[in-house]
DNA sequence: TACACTACGTTATAATATAACAAGTCAAGA
DNA sequence: TCTTGACTTGTTATATTATAACGTAGTGTA
């Protein structure tokens, strides 16, 4: 992992804007800057990142791809921590309530968050050939939503918006 | 289950809003509106509706909720039907094929589409106590995804809209 | 140190989903 | 009418995903 100093650097692909997973960018800056940003978060909210937990989120910013919680475990497990599923299961339910990583519902997979701490709803779109996950500008698609459960009196507390289809790349024919 | 002639008529509450889910309203019209439809539609496709697909049709469709799918296979059992897991899935993934069902994956369960035939795309609004799903107007909705996904040259296929939360009836402290 | 609290590792099991095959049904054409 | 082929159902078996419950160990604090 290429690290670097920056914390949020709009000039940087990876972090000026949301949904870059599709493009060419450098890696590095998303991996680093979530993870410098994960410790400010957590340590501001009085939780500790522990090995587990940090190994499990630096898995998850490997790529911009979906992992079941049992390919974490496998992980995991080949690195000496323990190797059944509440291990990799209590770390990935961790992240996920302290906003550093989200559940894919669709695939039943989770995959880390590429903007902590920042308000957002997450909405994500899924290659159904590649497989890469992009967490794309959901607070228009939010918007809306919020919109139509006014019209019924309904009050939205959690949302989850999740599009199956091509990424750029594959709706060339390219295998990715 | 009170059955009535006409199709689609936009004065009765369940035909006339989409959503009608948290009101009260003659849930008869909704099961038999949309049994009459499905049974157009399938004729169109060419598709049968057998014995198993129709009664797990109409079970999904007693209300306004998502049933798992060993709920529905409980069901058939009781009444006759096969009682393992595939006679349950292969109904059930037969009606989300047909525009019949949807699959709500928050919840792993199905749910009966309420205006089957019509193009739209699914967003639900989930009431986290009483289990009630509605499934709202997401026609907005799913143009800000496009939008956001067009951005980055994403092509969505199929879009997942699942919202958590209180409907009217839940936020006043009602038991529904 | 003693205490409360949190996190971790383990065993066991629950809940959800699919693969693969055999047997029955139905409609179209020989 | 008979046959064929596609489709549907039922069954066995197993895969995949997820959680309950309990004991132990680490962490920070009085």
């Amino acid at each position: 992992m290429t690290a670097h100093s920056h914390t949020h650097d709009p000039a940087c692909p990876g972090c000026a804007t949301p949904d870059v997973a599709f493009g060419a960018h450098d890696h590095g800056h998303c991996s680093a800057d979530v993870m410098a940003r994960a410790d400010i978060l957590l340590q501001a909210n009085g939780a500790r990142l522990t090995p587990v937990r940090r190994r499990v989120l630096e898995i998850l910013l490997e790529d911009h791809r979906a992992l079941g919680a049992y390919d974490v475990l496998q992980r995991l497990a080949a690195e000496g921590f323990g190797n059944q599923p509440p291990v990799a299961y209590r770390a990935l339910d961790f992240l996920v309530e302290q906003g550093l990583a989200h559940r894919v519902d669709r695939l039943n997979a989770f995959t880390a968050c590429m903007h902590p701490g920042e308000a957002h709803a997450p909405a994500f779109l899924i290659c159904r050939v590649c497989h890469t996950v992009a967490e794309a500008a959901a607070m228009p698609v939010r918007a809306a939503l919020d919109k139509a459960a006014r019209a019924v009196g309904f009050v939205i507390e959690r949302s989850n918006v999740e599009a199956l289809g091509l990424c750029p790349q594959c709706q060339t024919g390219a295998t990715c």
